[in-house]
DNA sequence: TATGAATGAGTCTTCATTCAT
DNA sequence: CATGAATGAAGACTCATTCAT
């Protein structure tokens, strides 16, 4: 009855599936890559046939895995290309790769390991997310924004470096100041605010501009005042919880 | 037949106790914290009953390792800071310890990893590690070489990141002058060469020095002309070679 | 749309019982017993689910697979009966069940397990196929074309030997050669034609007649001239194309 | 003390190898290739690691126990041929194969299949049992004893198919009178005998001459009375039990 | 009724650890 | 003390069978 009643098997096969790749996901990230197939089975809430069925191996599921995390590190290049300077875009979009990759050894290790894979998926990926990065880079350099004097390679080593300083130091807030501080080596250095020591400036590396209601990120809007929500039912549901 | 043979056992066993050791540093460097007790074993050219006579676990020999990294760090910080200024000591032993722990990944996890080590031995290196960095960078800062907004542990994530970074990087000089850039955020602002882009600059990063005939530290000379060799015999080797 | 809609299911039920069967014979001929059912679901073109609905078990669907081809093997020996002198439908006979049985080891293997089986159906068709061995056997024995100091059993054992010996022979050739020598050891005494060596006689064990042109099984004419063709259409389409 | 103290750990080893090689060749025969390494191990008493240490994987463990059988074969064609007439020899290899084979029908199945094993220990023993049956054959052909139209892969053909001849029959006997039958196809024309049916000829097949004592083989004695025991120990032995 | 997704017991293999020699 | 063989608990993967859609 409903749009698609004999989709409804495929609807639970894709429904176990993303439980898998998520369960996965955070497996790999809290444990490495050496977590136990049926500790994210368990996780999943699945057997352990079921992941089998699903990703043929292990290596192609933490392959899954790495490719969606890139695709959403790429779309999010995307958006942040779209909605603000291309400066601010291109330290914007470092500082949530960071954010996003502290935490995900394994991810940076997979991204930067010289041994090709053998599922030409993930390359593709990485080779989607290097484009991605580097036409950030260019954007921001001929802005003036970015030293000129990067490669994309140098900016991927750098966030990987970055993502383990943040990871590495004891106080979360204390590794996002130094993340910035080493963000901050790739400025163009006539911009570098000279006379004044290095602080926390929060304007200087700020997040993605995201609704306050619901969160969702906020359609570029170059002109006119910066909108607060995502549009109409989350104003109307903040004011209501203001009020 | 030798001269204590109710000795022979004893300096056996520290003769092995070092094998492994060295065999145990070099295969986790090559293939990180997962490799196989038999391989050590093998590469060591002892049984594996020998290697858990020295190291009851796979654990502890990993601690051990760690040990031994962590106390050669400790007396290269000692080194730099009987050598040079307290700015160049400081610059030079940081570059010392990102270049020996780049490929050290799991030295690096295993230092920064918040959980406790069931084990004392450690925890006491890594606070003497940490001390000696302490010391560096506060003589540093005193001497107006190293911005005065950063702490030991910052300096500790940064260094580790640095590791990262060069590892990271796809060409090793490339990531050689990331980790320059990187660490020069740590120089005083007053410091920052402006004007000039960033560009390759050895000198200002510069390592340990050495003798330049068989390699040897050179110990500390804070006056008079840098000495090049080690001793006379090394000044005749070279001269000779140069003629 | 179809003059039976309600019978559809039937008619796809026994349809798919007869892909499943074909499927699982060719299936187990070519890879052994130990095929797994989802080859054999593949092969069918039907879902796993199918297959058991039709064949509650790996072992019932081996049975069904084994009991149709003893049926056919019966079916064959009633032809040869009623087609050709006792001797010849004997041997021809064997010969036939030869050629189909080597490539089905899992088919010999079956029938010769001392094991009783848990289902009687495969052990109905054994009993059919014996008997319609000892028949020929009982015959043959009686026009004096075989010792008569051979069993059923033995013949059964040689036959299945003989699959062996032809499936086990490098050369295909040379494999009929052997087969056709060892059935000869049937023959009785008087019959072993003395003085000349063994040699590649072709007519002494020859096959079922079929018609030259379509290879149809030819019905029996016990007298007159021997059939080349099923009839007036092939001998017209042979004429054709041979002049 | 003893001559090998050195060997003391090895000597478990090999007695642990053993044991393992001998549960694994009955299991084999007892329950074809499919056995899991759980029931050898279980069999043989020691634990699964164990059986990993002397076989790194299944295939090896298979491919051990064929090229043991093998050359057990290769020895027993060996002395076969040392100790009687040509065509004895033969016939009594043949015999003594073809009894040890049937049950071994994996043995069977792997020394005829056509593709080539990955190690390359079993391509040698099967290589010399090749060579060792082609010498006999060649020998029995020239004393006149054996069909000379007949070639080693005939030969090897046929007597994998007794294998199975005597295995599928009901009655042991009746299938050992069979394979006798099979085998007396090859014997030369000229030395079947004629006019009398095929009877149970014991003297005509007859099984290598042992002590009848110990069992151990006789050595090889063409002239005088025929040993009945290895040595003047067991004839002593015997004469002591008889008395 | 057909489908194919889910299950989970079982298999091979690895390896940290113990122990007999 | 050194050795390396033995152990057995896991881990990845397979597949016969069941069941929801």
């Amino acid at each position: 009855m409903t749009a698609a009643p004999q989709d409804a098997g495929r609807a639970d096969a894709r429904r176990n599936r993303r439980k898998v790749l998520a369960a996965a996901s955070q497996a790999f990230d809290e444990h490495g890559p050496d977590v136990s197939l049926g500790v994210i089975a368990h996780q999943a809430g699945v057997g352990a046939g079921t992941v089998y069925r699903h990703f043929p191996s292990k290596e192609i599921l933490l392959e899954a895995v790495l490719v969606q995390q890139l695709d959403d590190l790429v779309e999010a290049a995307r958006q942040w290309a779209a909605r603000v300077d291309p400066a601010a875009a291109f330290f914007g979009f470092l500082l949530e790769v960071v954010d996003k990759s502290r935490g995900r050894k394994h991810a940076c290790d997979a991204l930067t390991t010289q041994t090709s894979w053998p599922r030409p998926s993930l390359a593709a990926s990485a080779r989607r997310f290097r484009q991605a990065l580097d036409e950030l880079l260019r954007a921001a350099q001929r802005a003036g924004g970015v030293r000129t004097d990067v490669s994309t390679d140098d900016v991927t080593a750098l966030t990987v470096g970055c993502a383990t300083i943040w990871a590495a130091h004891r106080d979360p807030n204390g590794g996002a100041r130094m993340v910035r501080l080493a963000l901050e080596s790739l400025r163009a250095p006539s911009n570098v605010t000279q006379g004044r020591g290095f602080r926390d400036t929060p304007g200087t590396l700020h997040a993605m501009p995201r609704c306050e209601e619901c969160g969702a990120r906020l359609e570029a809007r170059s002109t006119g005042r910066p909108a607060r929500y995502c549009g109409a039912t989350c104003r109307q549901r903040a004011h209501r919880r203001l009020s």
